[in-house]
RNA sequence: CGCGGGGUGGAGCAGUUGGCAGCUCGUCGGGCUCAUAACCCGAAGGUCGUAAGUUCGAGUCUUACCCCCGCAACCA
């Protein structure tokens, strides 16, 4: 029986482009999504750009146009940029559609009826000349431990976090007025009330997580779980369903979580075949796998189980957390400010996706921080994609004067191999060692290559023909195997290979090549860096 | 004493329950000529951050120390 695979990728922020970090983090989603259509499995793959909150109305307060116009630019740019990557994204939304907005709206209120959003009457800092209440970051003050001019949430200069007490003695950013205490109207998500169901479902499920999710959660169930501020003082983002809250907007990391389940609803509407609550509630042989970096772990989680728990309508919680380390640039931080590293944008103007997706997947963060250096995916690129992947195809489908695929026998000892590969590399990929389950695909290339030249086939074409179909013949056995194989990390190869050996649709099974099919226009896969 | 991750041949990394230290790249030597100077074989190269301890036996377990990196928020 099919399975309904639900697989989240991280929704971007849409105040700034994207770089080879955030893929190497989020191409985990796109392999898992990739890999479980082959399998045959009900995949959904969903997403979306997260266009809210303080950080975009900051800035479009500072550039004069609308939150929306930075938030739509954004989200044009990320568009093409997936596409670049071949990200197969069954949705790819944004949290400002209406639709979205809409769902949460009525998720949000379900969560306040059921009495786990509660309302708190608290001092805050209030502008009276701009009439609204000011988040830390809103507030300019003179650091008390460096003396520079700085803004509330920290101090550009020396890092220091200003204590409430040090705020007080703040300004409004916008219009520079001493601010003062107010009492302002909160609403809090009960998270506390969630502690035990996401403790004892964590329990249950942790073990299949990475390790980097597994600790930073305990860590926060074992702090025990604070009630978190839901609603924010800011004209953009989505209107509170409570009565008395008109003025405000719902936190963003509230409504971008909620984006997965939206984005399901959206796309089954549509569908016949299938109802969001297959992929949603209990008992429908369904999974929920979210991919996204290790700054986003509690809010996928912690939070968003807790928005599904309060439902009290029988959700499937998040089943397995992929939470990717950092990708370093030459050993720094990527940082746009300080001009380190590159834009995910650039990198395919001078690079194949398929390059890039390989080596960002093969040499990932997937357990520590690692480091990307164009010597390195260069390296990659030239000695692992061309040499051995490419040449091999290369060496096989335009071997000197051949026309078509010879009618040969496959040899034995190769199809135990092939298929041992699809085993292996399946349960490594299941495991989440996505690294390890390139590197046994590449082996099996490696295996071809020795093979190719212990039969020796430029002899044999010349004494023993029937030796020599036999080889090419399971050569070509072997890349029609890796255009499934490698279909998940490059798309663009396998279509090619797919091509010349006239094959149907990629499965994550043994297949066979047709004798006689003939080979025409075979170009290399790829070119030399 | 805030929390967490990591230090293994020139580079990047694997090393599951303690049992001869592996992989990819690079280097050197050889082979081959189908192929994009690609492919195949062989070799050199490591006292596994430091020190002590447990053990017949430690990269792996314990303790102390040194050095890198990441996270903390009404901030995506």
């Amino acid at each position: 029986m099919k399975r309904n695979i639900l697989i989240g990728g991280a929704w971007p922020y849409a105040n700034s482009s994207l770089h080879l970090g955030h893929i190497a983090g989020l191409i985990s989603g796109d392999f898992l999504a990739r890999y479980y259509r082959l399998k045959g499995e009900n995949v959904l793959y969903v997403s979306g750009s997260d266009c809210h909150g303080t950080p975009i109305t900051e800035r479009a307060r500072k550039e004069k146009i609308s939150p929306k116009e930075i938030a739509k630019k954004y989200d044009d740019e990320f568009n093409k940029m997936f596409k670049g990557y071949q990200f197969s994204y069954d949705l790819y939304s944004r949290t400002f559609d209406e639709y979205h907005k809409e769902k949460v709206k009525i998720l949000f209120r379900k969560l306040y009826d059921n009495g786990y959003i509660y309302e708190k009457i608290e001092p805050q800092a209030y502008c009276e000349k701009c009439h609204k209440f000011l988040s830390d970051r809103e507030i300019v003050l003179k650091c008390p431990e460096c003396g520079e001019e700085t803004k509330g949430d920290q101090c550009d200069n020396c890092l220091h976090v200003p204590t409430e007490e040090e705020l007080k003695s703040g300004n409004c950013i916008e219009c520079g007025s001493k601010i003062i205490e107010k009492d302002n109207k909160v609403l809090y998500l009960a998270l506390s009330k969630f502690q035990k169901q996401i403790e004892e479902h964590t329990e249950k499920v942790k073990n299949e997580w990475r390790v980097n999710a597994q600790n930073e959660t305990i860590k926060y169930l074992k702090q025990g779980l604070l009630d978190r501020a839901v609603t924010r003082d800011l004209e953009w983002g989505v209107d509170i369903p409570v009565e008395g809250y008109e003025d405000k907007k719902m936190y963003v990391w509230i409504d971008a979580v909620l984006g997965y389940l939206t984005d399901t609803m959206k796309l089954c509407e549509n569908r016949t075949d299938c109802s969001w609550e297959d992929f949603w509630k209990e008992g429908h042989n369904n999974k929920i796998y979210m991919c996204h970096g290790k700054d986003n772990i509690m809010f996928h989680s912690i939070i968003l189980n807790a928005l599904l728990l309060g439902q009290e309508e029988n959700y499937h919680l998040v089943d397995t957390i992929v939470s990717a380390e950092y990708l370093n640039f030459n050993d720094q931080k990527f940082s746009k400010s300080k001009g380190i590293g590159m834009t995910a944008l650039e990198a395919l103007e001078h690079y194949d996706s398929d390059s890039l997706r390989y080596h960002l997947l093969a040499n990932g963060p997937e357990k520590k921080d690692t480091n990307f250096t164009i010597e390195e995916f260069e390296n990659t690129h030239n000695s692992e994609i061309v040499n051995k992947f490419g040449n091999l195809v290369n060496r096989t489908l335009k071997f000197k004067g051949i026309e078509e695929i010879p009618n040969g026998v496959l040899d034995e000892n190769i199809e135990v191999k092939i298929k041992e590969t699809y085993e292996q590399a399946g349960d490594l990929i299941e495991k989440l060692e996505f690294r390890e389950a390139i590197r046994k695909i590449m082996q099996l290339v490696e295996i071809g290559n020795k093979f190719y030249d212990e039969k020796e086939p430029w002899v044999s074409k010349k004494n023993d023909i029937e030796d020599f179909n036999n080889t090419i013949f399971t050569c070509s056995t072997i890349i029609a195997n890796l255009s499934n194989l490698f279909d998940i990390v490059m798309p663009t190869a396998t279509g090619k290979i797919r091509k010349y050996l006239k094959l149907d649709e990629p499965k994550w099974e043994f297949i066979s090549v047709n004798p006689k099919t003939k080979l025409e226009n075979i170009e290399p896969l790829f070119t030399r860096i």
